[in-house]
DNA sequence: GTTCCGCATGAATCGATAG
DNA sequence: ACTATCGATTCATGCGGAA
């Protein structure tokens, strides 16, 4: 693990560091992202702040003015994916005076104006959410993510993410005692997810466009946007060992982290230090251990 | 059980067929929804026929034309509604050249202009969806189940679709293993691995805005669009026994039967003969027997 | 009567072919 | 070129027949 200093001389305050085959920015990615080469990037991966609920980032972007907001951001994208890239955003709207806000759907609307191709929507299906109690409302268990590409003809590597066939989670383990779960689960620690398939030693079918993760809590650490399985399911897909990924929110490093231990080049930008710090401090741990992603689990 | 014949003479074939609480109209719904009263409708459930490329297939609304066919069906059901009441719509875009069609926003946005408030968006996840295998693309495994209100202040009857655990009996084993299998893993500090301990002595559970459901394709004696369960679920949670639920699209007559099997009045529209007749047989028979619902699954 | 296995069946989508 | 049609692909589910 090296970890080098650098500067932009183009910016007022350049923070940069790099750590392997990380790269960490602290600043503005509006003003940041100017200075990557374009289609240097094959993955977009990213869950911006009012998703993350991170208010005070980025000064307390309104939903009102999130898509006048996210557009120059969304252009410098376009600018530094490759053609054959894809961008991919996590991100959910609240509630709002009682509705949905309607800033994701206008957002959509606006990427598409700007040359993006709306491939696909996915649905994290988040298993244990947030808990709550309301009278007019149940508890939000989804999030979107929304791809996004520059051409109809984008890398994709599905086999990359295949899962156990369906009878796994039907009539398998229904046979299976408890001991028998406790001592399986042990055992896919170290493999995400491909030891699950060859634990059941049968073929692998092809998942869907909906993605059942649960949220992680145990990481004391830092609050968890999201699993690190939403991340690498994506890394997965969407890049392959040696490209790179950008994460333009980076927050807590999540994406980094994955999209480094999976062998991908990463770069990632974060506006607050505190953040940053974090993110730096886990790709330096991720980079010296082999500590293993969280399991995955799809249907 | 009943059956009589009524006649509309506003209209040029008016065929209205009432049996017990529900009754079944042939004709076009922009038509036929002129000639009910206004705020009389407690729930509006309805899954309109989806956009199609072919033009043969039912209805034969472009995609580009949905929002302009939509909205004139909508300022009906606006009116009949009563301000108290919901209207839940099952819609999902499809894929046309290689994007996500941008219609469902679209009309999102354009039924908030028309005064409905956008409440919510539920996920039906379809565990079994269509298959297939392309080279950029999953399996599409969801629907959007919008709900709309005309106020803030709607009814909602939260109780009536609390999940039993005793619904479970069949699969709670391998529910509850799999759970705990998952806690295990997760070293969950938040106190949820013992609610799931807790369920076993707990009666109800409430659910959140993502619902599992199957579709229920290789029925003999009916292949519906979606199950049972779905429309009964909206049901239950958008109205008590003895209101007006109304499904402007009746299709072959699910949300009827279901609507009437739970003492609610209902209307249905349908435009298809064949399907109107299918619609009424199925409700002659739910009038006899005391068929139980589809058992519903959500987790 | 149970359980198990085989089979038809979908609110799908892409790419090639035909008009 | 642009649109309509068709074949190939794929998998959870319910039903019927078999053990």
């Amino acid at each position: 693990m090296s970890v080098s200093f650098a500067s932009l001389d183009t910016m007022a305050n350049p923070v940069v560091r790099s750590c392997g085959s990380a790269m960490l920015y602290l600043g503005d990615c509006r003003e940041i992202l100017t200075s990557l080469p374009s289609s240097s990037v094959d993955l977009v991966m990213t869950s911006p702040p009012y998703a993350d609920r991170r208010k005070n980032s980025y000064g307390g972007i309104v939903p009102d003015n999130y898509v006048a907001w996210f557009l120059p951001v969304a252009e410098q994208l376009f600018r530094v994916l490759k053609p054959s890239g894809t961008f991919v955003l996590n991100i959910k709207e609240k509630v709002y005076n009682g509705e949905r806000h309607t800033f994701v759907l206008e957002l959509i609307l606006a990427l598409r104006k700007q040359g993006w191709l709306w491939t696909e929507e996915f649905v994290w299906h988040k298993k244990n959410c947030y808990p709550g109690k309301w009278p007019n409302r149940f508890r939000d268990a989804w999030e979107r993510l929304l791809q996004f590409n520059k051409s109809r003809h984008f890398s994709m590597y599905q086999e990359a993410v295949m899962l156990p066939v369906g009878d796994w989670s039907g009539r398998r383990l229904e046979n299976l005692s408890e001991t028998d779960c406790k001592r399986d689960n042990a055992k896919n620690e170290s493999g995400f997810g491909k030891k699950v398939a060859n634990w059941i030693g049968r073929d692998k079918v092809y998942p869907t466009n909906v993605l059942h993760l649960a949220t992680e809590c145990a990481n004391r650490t830092h609050s968890a946007a999201f699993p690190e399985s939403l991340p690498a399911w994506f890394v997965q897909l969407f890049s392959k060992e040696g490209d790179k990924v950008l994460d333009p929110f980076m927050g807590s490093g999540t994406t980094l982290a994955v999209a480094n231990r999976l062998q991908r080049f990463s770069v990632g930008i974060e506006i607050k230090k505190d953040y940053f710090d974090l993110a730096l401090e886990r790709i330096k741990k991720a980079q010296n251990s082999n500590s293993s992603l969280t399991r995955q689990m799809f249907r």
